[in-house]
DNA sequence: TTTAGTAATGTTATAATGTTGCATTCGCTA
DNA sequence: TAGCGAATGCAACATTATAACATTACTAAA
């Protein structure tokens, strides 16, 4: 129930910045998310696409463009060396973010970084990061 | 003829890593090692597999296995954003690699981390990291 | 020298991941 | 109401990666 709360609160926030800045949440962006969001771990295209067959069968580039929207959006971010996708865990003005992975639970911790990072080699221009560090969470390192 | 001077002196560095660490660098291990530092770039696995089939037509799996060798053997990297492999511009002893991947002329510079990321979240134990940061090159920014 | 064991590669098929192109729907606006 | 653009449906296809099993090559006992 708790869980369910944050999650209903969560697209309602989703709603909201969609809106501020002329986007539209539609309900095949918005069912995408909520199973993002329901997870609460990161998921493969297929997995929701699957979870999403259930109410008509939908297809690759339906789960595909909806992923494209939501992260585009900074509502998702894209798991790239696991080719997987979860929600972000801020609603808002996701500026990027570093992950740390456990490979033995499958939890993720989201921290956002700034924008900038420290020292570039000379005159690189970076637009966007992908930080993903694997290893174990306390609980799974004491194994 | 430079070039080819410090590819071969890069095959030569990498033949030693192996024999001191009792790993073989095999001829097909070698030739998609060379075939990654004559591009100089990150190259896809059909791209390899493309370059291989003039003398003997190569199958999926045997590029990928020398790419998971040399992977493993810090002799390569993969770029997991863009699913292609780079060859490491460091012979020896790569603890992990920090990428600047220009998206408009497709350069990479490589920077060598420490392999211990400052500050993790309570206890996290990381094993390795995947650090990429897209952008524009200081050539390609000027356009 | 045979025999067994291991690592590497070959071979075939298939799984998993992602995209293109075009048709259709729907809401808006001239 | 006619036209427009955004979103989705749909079929086919392209790309990336792996599974499963056979074969080879080299080594190490027996
Ligand atoms: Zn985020
Ligand atoms: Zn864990
Ligand atoms: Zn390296
Ligand atoms: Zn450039």
């Amino acid at each position: 129930m708790t869980q369910n709360l944050t999650i209903n609160s969560a697209l309602t926030q989703a709603e909201k910045v969609c809106t501020r800045r002329g986007l539209s949440l539609t309900p095949m962006r918005r069912r995408v998310l909520e199973l993002l969001l329901t997870a609460g771990a990161p998921v493969k295209a297929y997995d929701l696409l699957s979870s999403l067959k259930p109410g008509g069968g939908a297809q690759p580039p339906t789960v595909y463009r909806a992923l494209d929207f939501l992260t585009a959006a900074g509502l998702a971010h894209k798991v790239e060396a696991l080719n997987a996708y979860m929600a972000c865990v801020r609603g808002d003005e996701c500026g990027g973010a570093e992950l740390y992975i456990c490979e033995g639970c499958g939890a993720v911790t989201e921290r956002h970084t700034s924008p900038v990072p420290t020292e570039t080699p000379s005159g690189f221009q970076v637009d966007r990061s992908v930080i993903e560090h694997y290893g174990r969470c306390a609980q799974c390192a004491q194994s």
